[in-house]
DNA sequence: AAAATTTATCGTATTTATACGATAAATTAA
DNA sequence: TTAATTTATCGTATAAATACGATAAATTTT
């Protein structure tokens, strides 16, 4: 996309919007509920569900390991993914604050 | 990308990550904070602000406006952006929704 | 009417994301 | 030890996102 300008905002706007992008994509939020619903964090239990092959499931759990959604560990032929509740509360709090400080501006908005 | 599975997934799960996936750039929420404290909503006023050229504000602007995050109106060389919050509250409140119910599952993990 | 102003759109270059097969790595089962 | 199982990583093809200059379109100003 010629020159990233994604340092030239705030870190406030950068870290919401990495939140946002890891959202961003349907296999990754039904990954969250996969996590969340069953009892076995397993990769191969969530290419199961999924509808995509085992290579792309296992990047996409990266990506959200990376951003810190979820924290997981791998034991030989095994893996163990939870979701980071520490972490994901922190975003949470931080997203819903940018906009209920937003939404306290609603009067002064021209239309 | 390959091909594209997104509609293989849940009408609610492509619903947030599409919401997700607009609010994934800081431009976009460096532009809804400009909607929500200047009194003016036109292009160019953002244009001043942002470290982007016109062309790419006027595209993002476009992009905030198909997901129904803002609404706006062009008469000739002006324009007036603002944020739609009838719609932003609908999707903070399935944003949210999806989460609070994820996390009251938290006693299942297995980690 | 002509010039200036403001914004959207087009075309395009470049970067990033997505998806998967193949394979390596690490363990468990036989 | 060998085979089977499970996951991560590599390489790669393709699609999408990002950014901007140039230009068109729609007014307002002069």
């Amino acid at each position: 996309m010629a020159i990233a300008k994604t340092n030239e905002f705030t870190q406030q706007e950068q870290d919401l919007a990495a939140f946002a992008k890891v959202l961003s994509h349907p296999a990754r939020i039904a990954i969250m509920k996969v996590l969340a619903k069953e009892n076995a964090c397993i990769c191969g239990r969530i290419v199961e569900i999924l509808p995509l092959a085992q290579a792309t499931v296992s990047q996409h759990l990266k990506e959200l390991k990376n951003a810190g959604l979820i924290k997981g560990t791998v034991e030989g032929p095994k893996s163990c993914y939870c979701i980071d509740w520490e972490s994901m509360d922190k975003y949470l709090q931080e997203f819903n604050g940018m906009f209920s400080a937003l939404q306290l501006q609603k009067g002064k908005s021209c239309c």
